[in-house]
DNA sequence: CTGTCAATACCGACCGGTTGGTATGTTGTC
DNA sequence: GACAACATACCAACCGGTCGGTATTGACAG
């Protein structure tokens, strides 16, 4: 009789592993989460989890490369183009901030978790998350040096003022809230790139 | 011989456990601390803390009402002031940015640790902060309405787009960098007020 | 088409260590 | 001698992770 589970399961088991982490992380966090509720909540147990995965803080590492990996392609894919900085801000935004609402959970979990992981394992992607800060922070400075953009903040400032929005959007944005994620980008690139007219 | 610590400790006990829980909450995270690495240093023993503090819990309590407590107050003087909008926004943009980072490690536990915290104790801390931003955007609202500022963008966005800084602040901010809170408040105030001007 | 065999997928009991919390001192002060 | 202010010793529960085992699969031989 057997089970043949491989090929009747609904998914694949390692994606309900690392789909019931990314809601348990973002739920409760990474720490406070145990193993146990992970495997209890994808309905496989301790070892199956270990077969897959080397140890816990894998499932963070994953999520992590998920909602950053894809970031920092569409970055390079955007700043490649060679348009004019506001053409280009604009489509950050609205990269960061439609990319993030439609990882909102893995989002979650890796932005409240960031900070505290700070073994060598990480230092790699937290050096890719500061080259997309910086090039987005080059990309208003040059413009406030041409002239294209006024200097009524320093690009510090209006750079966090739209990672801020993105880091947060977790805590209030609604996948099947009345205003979508397209709309959301297209407000606050309005109200940035409105404080920055020249 | 003893040890008549109670007038002798450089601060009170009590104090020093909160200050040791602040900086930890903040570097690892609420659940990844442990009651003994506070009480270690802290310089007691678990006996003295469960002396102060019924539960782990009520540390994380007591920061989270050190940080909202004062901001909420602050709100409700500038706002009673009935001045206008434009003042007013900067007004409390300057708090909210300033008094955040007078305390920015009991910020960063706090804004660390929010969301995962849904029991009932913590409610009514939730409530208070859900009314700060209901006022913020009422705010903003009302003044989009009367034609004062422009409806660039949501009252939504706008007021995230200042909460989000806030919130990351003790990602970016240091007390002794080159640029002080006033300034970050003033630029930010710049900012989202030009995007706003009618 | 069938038998063999190694690899893969997964289970569930188990491990040493740590957790938040407590019960019981001990000590100085009023 | 009552009481606050701590220290010390200790506990049951739980933690992340391991391990020996088994069911299932796929490749290959005949």
């Amino acid at each position: 009789m057997g089970r043949s589970r491989t090929v009747a399961g609904v998914a694949g088991v390692r994606e309900r592993i690392l789909a019931a982490a990314t809601e348990l992380f973002a739920e409760q966090g990474y720490a406070a989460t145990s193993v146990q509720q992970v495997v209890d909540r994808a309905g496989v147990t301790k070892g199956g989890l270990y077969h897959y995965f080397g140890a816990k803080e894998d499932l963070l590492i994953e999520m992590y490369r998920a909602v950053f990996g894809e970031r920092l392609a569409a970055l390079d894919r955007i700043v490649g183009q060679g348009r004019d900085p506001e053409w280009t801000l604009r489509a950050i935004i609205d990269d960061i901030v439609v990319g993030t609402a439609a990882m909102i959970k893995e989002s979650a979990a890796v932005s409240r978790e960031l900070a505290a992981m700070d073994n060598e394992r990480t230092q790699r992607l937290q050096a890719d998350w500061r080259r997309y800060q910086e090039t987005v922070r080059g990309l208003i400075r040059d413009a406030q040096e041409a002239g294209v953009f006024a200097a009524v903040a320093s690009p510090e400032i209006v750079s966090w003022s739209i990672f801020g929005v993105t880091n947060s959007l977790h805590t209030w944005y609604r996948p099947d809230g009345p205003k979508p994620a397209a709309a959301i980008a297209e407000e606050l690139a309005d109200l940035v790139l409105t404080g920055l007219r020249a």
